[in-house]
RNA sequence: GGGGGAAUUCCCGAGCGGCCAAAGGGGGCAGACUGUAAAUCUGUUGUCACUGACUUCGGUGGUUCGAAUCCACCUUCCCCCA
């Protein structure tokens, strides 16, 4: 089986350019080929899932990927998808996530030996003259055709400034130098970037007269329809800092039942006849695919050691196992009072609620519990040899925290 | 540049000067039911010293015993004209 027909045999393939080409390109190893990342936060998220295994997978074949980060686009904001304006950012905060960012990538890609770049377009960006700039590369530009593309018309509703018009001008640019400098020959990004993808090789062909292509891969979209990779508009990092491994395992052993095949499909490194497999798989059977999802995903982002944590700590919370890791909270002395905590502190204090009204109305729902006993007096009290051992603190099914007084 | 309109709690969106911590929906959280799923039903959803108090309705001042509601100015956004 050829890299592209497993590509398009995991659902990773939604539109490209010149589809004989771009088979030749990456099935023989031929491809240098980029996929953007922007720097709006100093981790990647679960969202860019599917382009960090794209990439590997790519890479595994034999081409050279390209990781751009825009640090000069950021400056600027992709007006796609969205029906509101991004924040401006300073260029302190765009460095300081481009370095992030590099060392997430490094996790996915080897980047020794030159077998793979890390570029920055804020190296060609932010040095460029206005109007050289909009004689150059602004006369292959139709206003009327970039109106029409799907990334602006919903804009066009609900204003779009020039600013962000031109986001898509200096993501073409981006590809033209990449051309010229790495001859990078292939695009590959989320489908939401086709429009802007073109773009790029379209400059190409038009200043350089050179072939370059694009491939998108489709978003991953949930069975209704929404973005995946966010719980309640929060996203699930990759930096273990701002997403536990174990929140991160979590995430994806409660994805719905429509949606474990999917994920599996896409974003993991498993035989697809192994997948095949569990395609058969219904009803009670698919927590199975959900837990070997989850592992596998956290095991390429975290190292297998943290999965296999992740897995037992699971286990053990939520059915019979053996007693496991779980996230430790320690109590200081000034967290007591006559030697002994409220249970309102506790819960706060263990990050379990985000405010003392939250842990007073989960008390009252009968949300919480201490070592599996329903806490139901919100003014239960606990002392500091009660807590000595550690006491795991429950609110709802999914979350816990070990208490322990230190 | 001229004219018109808008800004409300996580989102959308109601809101006669007192009865507004603010309708309704969405989302979130919790409970029941389950498979750590979905669907459904119920409760809840500003904060705290929680049967009471405090801080919210773009910003700043003002009118008033009292303002999300009235006035002035400012900021931002949208629409029409140029």
């Amino acid at each position: 089986m050829t890299l592209y027909d497993e590509l398009v045999a995991r659902g990773l393939v939604a539109q490209c350019t010149d589809e004989e080409q771009v088979k030749d390109l990456i099935n023989n190893g031929k491809a240098v080929f980029y996929i953007g990342f922007d720097p709006t936060a100093d981790s990647l998220t679960a969202g860019h899932f599917m382009a960090l295994t794209f990439m590997k997978r790519l890479q595994a074949a034999g081409n050279t990927p390209i990781a751009l980060v825009g640090g000069g686009t950021a400056m600027i904001g992709d007006p796609s998808g969205r029906t509101d304006m991004r924040q401006m950012m300073t260029k302190e905060t765009v460095a300081h996530n481009c370095e992030c960012i590099k060392r997430q990538l490094s996790r996915f890609i080897d980047f020794s030996d030159n077998k793979a770049l890390l570029v920055n377009n804020a190296d060609w960006l932010l040095g460029l003259n206005y109007v050289d700039f909009i004689r150059d590369v602004g006369i292959h530009f139709s206003v009327n055709r970039m109106l029409a593309a799907e990334c602006y018309r919903q804009r066009l509703e609900k204003g779009l400034s020039f600013l962000e018009f031109n986001y898509m001008i200096m993501q073409s640019y981006d590809f033209l130098s990449l051309n010229e400098k790495y001859n990078c020959n292939l695009q590959c990004g989320g489908d939401d970037q086709w429009s802007n993808m073109l773009g790029g090789t379209e400059l190409i062909r038009r200043k350089l007269g050179r072939d370059a292509h694009a491939l998108t891969f489709p978003l991953l979209l949930d069975s209704k329809g929404v973005k995946m990779g966010k719980t309640a508009g929060n996203a699930i990092w990759l930096d273990p800092n701002k997403t536990s491994p174990f929140d991160f395992y979590q995430y994806w052993r409660n994805v719905d039942d429509a949606d474990v095949l999917r994920c599996i499909r896409r974003l993991t490194f498993l035989p697809l006849e192994q997948i095949d497999e569990m395609d058969k798989w219904e009803g009670a059977q698919l927590n199975k695919a959900k837990e070997i999802l989850a592992f596998e995903l956290t095991a390429l982002v975290h190292g297998e050691e943290e999965a296999r944590a992740a897995q037992a700590g699971a286990r053990a919370l939520f059915g019979a196992g053996p007693e496991a890791e779980v996230p430790t909270v320690a109590l200081g002395d000034d967290d007591f009072k006559d030697d002994v905590v409220d249970i309102i502190t506790i819960l706060t204090k263990a990050g379990l609620v985000t405010s003392r009204s939250e842990a007073r109305r989960a008390i009252e729902q009968g949300g919480v519990s201490a070592d599996g006993e329903r806490v139901t007096d919100i003014k239960k009290t606990y002392t500091k040899s009660e807590l000595a051992g550690g006491v795991i603190f429950r609110r709802g099914k999914k979350s816990f925290k070990k208490v322990v007084a230190g």
